[in-house]
RNA sequence: GCGAAUAUAGCUUAAUUGGUAAAGUUCCUGACUUCCAAUCAGGAGACAUCGGUUCGAUUCCGAUUAUUCGCUCCA
């Protein structure tokens, strides 16, 4: 199956089975935004359990928070994500490059400075020792023109940024003739202020009081909490805080299905360490986090480690885990060593300590972070891409039928097992079908299905990657045992009624995953 | 965001050089059926949205929305 078929094939079986929906569909939908369905939920729950329970349950030093979404504006002043990541952007229509408007401005400054600068060089030159620059610079006309301009042009960008007045940038770059580096065009879009982060209203005054963003990660809300987790749970270094939550991040192109989505739902662990052990930490979770997905039996040279050529600002080390998405290698997970930054900046825009008190070191430091950090929606896409197969097997004649299969791991199946009457038009085998499944589903999530003949029953029980069928006969009648059908080897067992919540259980529950 | 392409039923795909549309599959009802997408009978279901041209638009034109690909972006 060539790679871009496969991928439709994958949306379109997400979409067909009840897995992932376009959000607003009646409307023609919203972009890049898209709604977990019935089987998605609880494949996307289970995802989470896995996580959670791999992170929190079997560290007795990692904690849980769910913090929220909304958070302080100054937080984000101090995570850097104010400054950093708003930018007016402009694109050029002749060669469809983009800039920023206000370095191409910036650009244009420097040229008037080059002039400036010429014109002393060359008056230098021809009055030798008894250039005076600061008095050339006062009287030269060409010299005080440019002066002028540059300091009017300097004012009038400073005007334009703080006003967010993006018509008048546009304009500058028009009245100007700055023109595009590559195509030399003059001809531009419309200037757009660009924040990755949402924003929205605190209460009902507009303006920029209220002004609040919603989080473009979910990381700050573990920083913040730092000191009062730390205290309330008495940890020690090292501990860690995990956290799953969503996230918002206007991204400039959104694709790839839920690969890049403008609302997702990040799965984050914060480590908190001492100073200096930052190296072996890295290594300690690089590892159990590759462990984690290899786990659950997807094979490993699905993975591979990509580190980062270009370091955040806040970063000393940093590693994505990357999966074969039908798109290509992309990243599924990032494991960053963070040093102190986040919680120095805001120790230092909060004005409160957030330190820790080391009693070995008799001490107070700010703590290194390594964070482990992971995209709940992409680890979904993963296991889904994963799992779809169209596979050849056997039908009812023996000749070959085409099956198209999820296959799972069991313990993430959104059904754990289908409970099947072989006829729905016999009574006594729907009754005791039905006498079957009130006693499994306390155990996992069953599904009761009657309708058309077993076989179909079975392919689609395949379809949503539902890895055990219990079929009842007319031998259970007789002797109250049942049929487990494995959906990947298609064989059967026969077992007594009684047995089969153990079998199943066992071959589905998480705990093997996690030891 | 720029450029290109695409948009017909839940899904996959036809046809209509402008006269409101076909099929497979799915779904629903019933019959039948003793283990891997059986069969029979009946039924439901679509031209993305808005506007223009036209006697008449699913078809032509424009805009919008969405999707895909390339570029760009991805702290």
């Amino acid at each position: 199956m060539a790679q871009d078929d496969k991928f439709k094939k994958l949306v379109s079986h997400c979409k067909e089975y009840g897995f992932i929906f376009q959000s607003s569909e009646v409307y023609d939908g919203l972009s890049a935004v898209y709604d977990y369905g019935p089987y998605g939920v609880e494949l996307k729950n289970n995802i989470k359990k896995y996580w959670w329970d791999s992170m929190v349950q079997m560290h007795e030093n990692i904690v849980g928070i769910d913090a929220a979404i909304f958070m302080h504006p100054k937080t984000w002043k101090a995570s850097g994500h104010v400054d950093a990541f708003s930018d007016p952007l402009v694109d050029n229509k002749g060669s469809n490059k983009r800039y920023r408007a206000d370095q191409l401005i910036e650009g244009y400054m420097d040229k008037i400075e080059g002039k400036i600068n010429k014109e002393i060089t060359k008056a230098k030159k021809r009055f030798g020792d008894a250039f005076n620059e600061e008095e050339f610079r006062a009287t030269n006309g060409r010299v005080l023109d440019n002066a002028k301009k540059h300091e009017a042009v300097r004012l009038r960008l400073a005007a334009a940024m703080t006003n967010e007045d993006m018509a008048d940038l546009k304009a500058m770059l028009e009245e100007y003739k700055i023109n595009c580096p590559v195509s030399g065009s003059n001809d531009w879009t419309d200037v757009r202020m660009f924040n990755l982060m949402f924003y929205t209203q605190l209460g009902n005054v507009a303006g920029e009081e209220g002004k609040l963003y919603l989080r473009p990660e979910t990381a700050q809300g573990i920083f913040v909490n730092f000191l009062n987790v730390q205290k309330t749970t008495r940890q020690k270094l090292p501990f860690g805080i995990a956290q799953i939550g969503k996230a918002f991040r206007n991204e400039i192109v959104a694709r790839q299905f839920i690969f890049r989505m403008r609302e997702f739902e990040q799965m984050e662990m914060q480590f908190f360490i001492k100073p200096g052990t930052q190296k072996e930490w890295y290594a300690y979770w690089k590892e159990y986090r590759l462990k984690w997905h290899t786990a659950l039996g997807t094979a490993p040279e699905k993975f591979r480690f990509h580190d980062h050529d270009n370091l955040a600002f806040y970063a000393d080390a940093a590693v994505d885990i990357e999966f074969e998405f039908p798109f290509g290698f992309k990243e599924l997970e990032g494991i960053h060593s963070r040093t102190n930054h986040d919680l120095s900046s805001h120790q230092e825009l909060s004005g409160r300590k957030l330190q820790y008190f080391d009693p070995q070191e008799n001490e107070s430091y700010v703590p290194y972070v390594v964070e482990t950090s992971i995209g709940c929606d992409r680890m979904f896409l993963a296991m889904m891409s994963n799992a779809l197969q169209e596979e050849t097997v056997p039908d009812a004649k023996g000749k070959d039928s085409t099956r198209i299969v999820l296959k799972l791991p069991p313990a993430l199946a959104p059904n754990k097992c289908a409970i099947l009457p072989l006829l729905k038009n016999k009574e006594e085998l729907t009754t005791k079908a039905r006498e079957v499944f009130n006693k499994l589903k306390i155990h996992f999530k069953c599904q009761y299905d009657e309708k058309d003949a077993i076989g179909r029953r079975y392919r689609r029980q395949d379809a949503i990657g539902t890895p055990y069928c219990v079929t009842i006969d007319f031998d259970t009648l007789e002797d109250n045992t049942v049929t487990i059908r494995d959906r990947d080897t298609l064989e059967q067992i026969r077992v007594s009624i009684d047995e089969v919540a153990e079998i199943v259980s066992k071959k589905v529950d998480m705990k093997h995953l996690l030891a």
